[in-house]
RNA sequence: GCCGGGGUGGCCGAGCCAGGCCCAAGGCGCGGGACUUGAGAUCCCGUCCCCGUACAGGGGGCGUGGGUUCAAAUCCCACCCCCGGCGCCA
């Protein structure tokens, strides 16, 4: 049983090279990995060549009958293990120094990644849904990009301008507040109100609704995590300016359901019938988005806190590229139903997930913005959690292999409702409510069913 | 939080008190084979991890981490978790 990573690093460490510069990270590490590898086993076979002749020893003591023989058997016994301290106290350092290493690695990337992604994308295109609503002004713009993308879009040009999902929900519709909640709280925090709480939550019961009837187990799983759980769930040094810290507790907060999810089988061995496991996640999700800037402060595009529901299956290694297939084009299906145009992207080596061996993206057409904005993830982790974690799946022949973990996006509830307010309003501010919500609405006569409309106008 | 009982291989379960053929009995499950037209039953072999290309071989594993000893599943210490009872709080 091996992992991946570890089997190419020792028979084909060009391949990990050949990652790790497409990633757009140094190579050094693979020298290091097999330096530190070497001397490891060195090591190691010298130390347990002295614990076999200290076993041979200690098991003929109890036959010998002669006390003299005895104690100069004990003597011996002790000269070795007096020799075996310092070197096994080395031994130790050695490796949990490989570990470390070896945990360095980002997940190797399928082939096809190489072959579909020029030299330096960040993303290519792969197909496009539904006819973007683009604003006269902005034509010449979305035009360059489609052509450049090398796709034939459908679109309708709209002559007045849609109003930013930031404006729509804290001016038109008054319907959220970002100010006070950064007073209280914080810049990328909001409180949002009435007709945005249910759809907020009409948004959730639609994804766990679909997705419980293709076979997914719906949960809600803990909210935090031990540190050695999220480390083995993330790259967590890289991604440590990320994760929220509970004070005084080895606690973190979780990014996603996906982490809690893919710890639920941890250190567990499964039977080849026992796959495919599908978990739908319904959780909030904490971000300290350290790393963004001042990127889209604005509105609750991108925000400390938000409610998610996540795609995860954990699946034998030969079927994963089918899983990823069949988690994408939920997305896709749930993202048609909401009647906002988008596109799937395959991410590129630069810009993928550092557990992520092929990633997709969805992204949704953001009129008032004139660009397409990622609303869904979508990625194939391989072994790359299920070594971490040691989930294992026992084979015919009773090998064992570690199984392939994968997790995407269904809905995340605040960049559906930032999605909503821009492809769905109308010229006076009106906000149409996608058909596919209103049976989760109906039951609720303070919800809105068809429209979320502005106070000061009549309908 | 306190008192009592307990954590053994995918699961169940012996061993622990009296440390040494225990690198863990037995069973279930699972895999391979024999038998069978097929299934079932029965029988045989295999079924934790690491090093070793492989065969051989070796090392480590009994909740976790230390300690005692030539030698620890077995003895000692600390911590974690589970079950039962009491207390406290929703």
């Amino acid at each position: 049983m091996s992992w991946s990573v570890l089997e190419a690093l020792l028979s084909r460490p060009e391949d990990v090279k050949r990652m790790l510069r497409a990633r757009g990270y140094s190579t050094d590490l693979v020298e290091e990995f097999l330096r530190v590898d070497r001397e490891w086993k060195e090591l190691k076979k010298r130390v347990e060549e002295l614990r076999h002749e200290h076993n041979l020893i200690t098991r003929s003591i109890r036959q010998v009958k002669s006390e003299e023989e005895r104690r100069a058997l004990v003597e011996k016994a002790r000269s070795i293990i007096s020799e075996l301290e310092s070197l096994e106290v080395k031994l130790k350092e050695l490796e949990n120094l490989r570990n470390m290493i070896l945990r360095r690695f980002p997940n190797l990337i399928r082939e096809e990644v190489y072959q579909i992604c020029p030299e330096d994308a960040e993303e290519v295109p792969l197909r496009y849904w539904g006819r973007p609503k683009v604003y006269r002004e902005d034509l010449e713009k979305f035009l360059t990009e489609i052509r450049r993308s090398g796709h034939d879009v459908e679109y309708d040009v709209i002559d007045w301008k849609p109003i930013g999902h930031a404006d729509m929900l804290e001016n038109v519709l008054k319907l959220g507040d970002t100010e006070k909640a950064g007073e209280v709280a914080g810049s990328r925090f909001f409180y949002i109100f009435d007709d945005i709480v249910w759809l907020d939550l009409a948004l959730a019961l639609y994804a766990l609704d679909y997705l419980s009837q293709k076979g997914f187990r719906i949960v809600i799983p803990p909210y935090m995590l031990k540190h050695e759980y999220m480390t083995s769930v993330i790259d967590f040094e890289a991604l440590k300016d990320a994760i929220y810290k509970i004070e005084g507790e080895d606690l973190y907060l979780i990014g996603t359901s996906e982490h809690p999810l893919a710890c639920y089988l941890a250190k567990r061995e499964l039977l080849e019938q026992d796959l495919p496991i599908l978990f739908a996640g319904f959780s909030p999700c904490f971000r300290r988005e350290a790393s963004a800037g001042s990127r889209d402060l604005k509105g609750i595009f991108r925000v400390h806190q938000f409610h998610k529901v996540e795609q995860f299956v954990f699946c034998l290694p030969e079927e994963s590229d089918r899983w990823q297939d069949f988690l994408i084009n939920n997305a896709e299906e749930l993202w048609r139903g909401l009647e906002i145009p988008y596109r799937v992207v395959l991410v590129c080596p630069k810009e993928m997930g550092r557990t992520a061996a092929k990633q997709y993206d969805l992204e949704a057409w953001m009129p008032a913005q004139a660009t397409f904005r990622e609303m869904v993830s979508c990625s194939n982790c391989t072994d790359w959690q299920s070594y971490r974690l040691h989930i294992r799946v026992v084979r015919k022949g009773m090998k064992r292999e570690y199984v392939h973990t994968l997790n995407s996006t269904a809905i995340a509830t605040t960049r559906a409702i930032t999605a909503i307010l821009e492809n769905h309003q109308e010229p006076d501010g009106v906000v149409k409510i996608p058909k596919v919500l209103r049976k989760y609405l109906e039951v609720l006569p303070g919800a809105p069913k068809d429209y979320i409309v502005p106070k000061n106008v009549k309908r």
